[in-house]
DNA sequence: TAAATTTACTTGCATAAACAAGTAAATTGG
DNA sequence: CCAATTTACTTGTTTATGCAAGTAAATTTA
């Protein structure tokens, strides 16, 4: 009988090749001095698109559940690259921007993360990385949470062609 | 500008991938009443594969490192899933055994990993998958750790072609 | 308008990873 | 043969996730 290789479980790599990357990235944050793990560069990104988002859109925008948003958040505020401001409207909303410590990181950070992918993905034909992304992008988008951030992409890509 | 899009980043597609599918297996096994985790899951399929294993062996075939595979195995000999003995030969080895009950769970966990996978991956091509599992190996062996894994793989791969 | 529900966020508990430091057993090398 | 090193495993600390339960503010509805 044939054995089952872990080594071809989807869901094995999926989680070996994450945490490749996502270590990667962490250390060549951690090497060029920086304080700020893979996690926060997502809450980052999001800021640096539009600064004063509120927790929940941020959760929405990452995928990620508001409890792991709000410990994100006490973390980020711990590092002073974000502060949180209530809501005029609304005391229930926390809105979060960026400190100029958090806008200043954003053109190293970004650099760093281009470099470390590129040796990461140094080999892949673009080919490959398109269908493995579209790939991706099907299999996250089975989470009902996460959901409605690719059918939005997916809208705004059809729109193009 | 274009801003960056977070939704095309291949960390975060991984990390949300990665997540949606294990979370998928995880409430899969729930619902049926299996007491076990995904990372349980990977270790038994080392076991079911061979029995006796030590935990630096489990950690190499499971690229994961020893302190993890530690506490991993100290949770699934709470659950019973295992039991532990020290190598007669070397005293600092412990050798991890399936209990009868890890081992009559094979069958169904396999079952269900199967079940929840066809449906994670519905509409998906043969063809997309296997691109995608090989740029994910190429990526988790940019990990030096687990770099081992893939290459035995591809050594076996290679005699045969 | 007051009670019931919903919404935004927080907190507690369990699981898991990375990394560093520690322990005990085996191997080595002078 | 014994001191130094290496090996196998453990433990502590920090970060992060999922899920459930809790709080306070806003909205609905009767």
């Amino acid at each position: 009988m044939s054995q089952y290789r872990l080594e071809d479980a989807l869901g094995f790599l999926l989680g070996m090749a994450g945490r490749s990357l996502s270590n990667s990235v962490q250390r060549t944050f951690s090497e060029h001095g920086y304080n700020v793990t893979t996690e926060h560069w997502i809450i980052l990104v999001q800021l640096w698109n539009q600064d004063g988002l509120t927790q929940l859109e941020l959760a929405e925008r990452t995928g990620k559940d508001q409890a792991s948003v709000s410990r994100l958040i006490q973390n980020m505020l711990n590092r002073e690259l974000i502060y949180r401001m209530k809501d005029a409207d609304d005391a229930r909303c926390k809105r979060i921007h960026l400190t100029d410590s958090g806008k200043d990181q954003q053109e190293k950070l970004m650099e760093l993360v281009k470099q470390t992918l590129a040796e990461v993905t140094e080999g892949i034909t673009e080919e490959d990385m398109a269908t493995t992304k579209r790939v991706l992008k099907k299999i996250a988008s089975k989470n009902l949470a996460t959901n409605r951030i690719f059918e939005e992409v997916d809208r705004k890509k059809g729109e193009n062609e």
